[in-house]
DNA sequence: TTGTACGCGTTATCAA
DNA sequence: TTGATAACGCGTACAA
């Protein structure tokens, strides 16, 4: 077992010194033709290759970027992390994951970890449990010790950083735009509690695009679902309520839900009750996920581009790590969503 | 903007030795009561964190985990990774994770880039492309620097590592028994070329069971899909074969797939054709994952337990790293799968 | 009780 | 053309 080979240990074998070898490495023209060939094909024999982390401490650059996601069992934050890398690595960086959980306290322990030298960025979404408590001290000592954050999807205005979100009111107005446009006359809304930012939009979104109709909003009509039924057990749990709101509203032709998982499981419930997709009832998703396109029937959803987000995020934090001296000036980047049409709906 | 502060600062500041600071932090009895307090205050206002790259540097460990895995937009491999992080974390190291992308070079490079001291050791599953060359000496030379590897699922026997896989065979079989228990005739498989392992193996199962049901193979019921067709765009094709081996054997009463996409697409060409699930025909699916659970009829699987493989990965990983001069022993973890049962089959 | 010196692996600067 | 030295930030053995 050969450990990994040095510079200085290049330079006792060949008899010379250190900044001789790390010269003769870089082709330095201050060094002889002679000692040149003579060091490369050694290092190149014993596979030399640069310790990255004594690099790392003389550049003060990691070249490695922490990324900080609630959950990675997710399709969204999964193509994210996808659209990350693939900007990372073409642009030299790695990408160090840290999982939230959801939860506060491994959020702020995972970025403490990270910010302590092993990075040179973040890019996030934050947990629920963050937003629901509204502490955000841990952003803003991260950005005030000069280490720059990219957050996405999951944001919150007050922190001064770059962006990337989809624009979710529009979004969701789109699709229920479409619902309407498709002649559905009561259209319900399948949504999560206020706190959960998207989620608000995305009701906001259904509102707007009632009122473009002059319909007026039926609060029978919407579901604010605890998050908590999210969880895998909880599942039955909000099929019970999904059921009990279409017999509640009997004339319900039209479902939007703000995320993939409550529109397969409304279907589902539909398709219990006998009605049919997409004659009698029809839906549309939020989020681009594996579910939607091969449920059956398929569900139409309002795609979210994760990848395009985690490639967008990775430049902006990039170009902010390589611009240092930059006026602090920061963008919010909206990717567009689009409505990617399939059985579930005319 | 305060840059982070150093043990350096601090000793200027408070005009004390820089090793002075450094044991007060550390609570050193030899550093007197009232500089210790001194210190740890300022510290503590600054809010100071060792740096992780100097600490590495000095230790020679980083206490971060590289894991390579083909693709993170896969229920399966997200889960291993949670896993793995689940683990990692607990005992205090982090995960920066690279993906090959099924592709021979993206994984070399990947492993170089990690391997020149940003890490202590390596998690990983192999590109398909790499196990069609069969070009394993980045493995070899990773391993033979002292640096440790534990693969997970897609290995290869002849590369001398831990190892942490299911009993590919004996899952498969078990989910074909099922079937033939449940009176199943004609059971058909759809697998993928031999060189993919997992394929392989599990065809084996499929075979074997036949077998101690004294059934004889029949080649005509066997479909060794092109792995290609995974790739979203051939998803169309897949159907198509799938549908003429539907067609040109009418008889089949029961499907075993090994991965729940093709099991899907497999249910949903058999309702095409207005045959009845479970009642008509059986399905049964390989990997446990959100599709297998969402689907309607929902599918019977053979569950994997991603997350367990990746805790199991991580804590074998670590054993190694902390254990150096133990004897090199290595260990094959076989983890246990088991049928979960849903509507796809009686 | 405190401080000095060294080493981890590298590069840049300056001296020989 | 080559080599010595300092520095990145830290911890520790040893000297004062």
């Amino acid at each position: 077992m050969k450990r990994k080979i040095t510079l200085k240990q290049i330079a006792n074998e060949l008899d010379v010194s250190i900044s001789t070898v790390s010269k003769a490495l870089r082709n330095s023209i201050e060094i002889s033709e002679d000692t040149r060939e003579k060091v490369q094909a050694f290092a190149k024999l014993y596979n030399y290759r640069p310790n990255n982390i004594a690099l790392s401490l003389k550049n003060r650059k990691t070249k490695t970027i922490g990324v900080i996601i609630p959950e990675i069992v997710h399709h969204f934050f999964a193509k994210v992390i996808r659209g990350i890398e693939l900007v990372a690595n073409k642009r030299g960086y790695n990408v160090i994951v840290g999982l939230s959980n959801e939860s506060f306290d491994k959020e702020v322990i995972n970025m403490q970890m990270l910010a302590n030298g092993s990075i040179d960025g973040f890019i996030l979404s934050i947990s629920k449990e963050t937003l629901q408590q509204q502490d955000y001290h841990h952003f803003n000592e991260t950005i005030s010790q000069g280490m720059p954050i990219v957050m996405f999807d999951r944001v919150i205005n007050e922190i001064h950083c770059d962006k990337v979100i989809i624009d979710d009111m529009k979004g969701s107005k789109n699709a229920v735009d479409k619902l309407l446009k498709n002649g559905c006359k009561h259209v319900a809304i399948i949504t999560t509690k206020d706190y959960v930012s998207v989620g608000r939009l995305r009701t906001q979104g259904y509102l707007q695009a009632l009122e473009d109709y002059k319909m007026t909003p039926d609060s029978n009509l919407i579901l604010k679902v605890d998050d908590e039924l999210l969880s895998e057990d909880h599942l039955d749990s909000l099929e019970k309520e999904i059921e009990e709101l279409f017999k509640r509203n009997k004339k319900i032709d039209g479902v939007f839900a703000v995320n993939e998982l409550y529109a397969i499981i409304a279907m589902k419930v539909a398709r219990k009750m006998n009605l049919n997709i997409p004659d009698d009832i029809q839906f549309i998703g939020f989020t681009d996920g594996v579910l939607s396109k091969h449920a059956t029937p398929s569900l139409t959803t309002v795609s979210q581009h994760g990848q395009e987000m985690g490639e967008k995020a990775a430049d902006l934090l990039i170009n902010k790590l390589e611009n240092e001296d930059e006026e602090e000036q920061y963008e919010t980047v909206v990717i567009e969503t689009n409505l990617i049409e399939r059985e579930s709906t005319k």
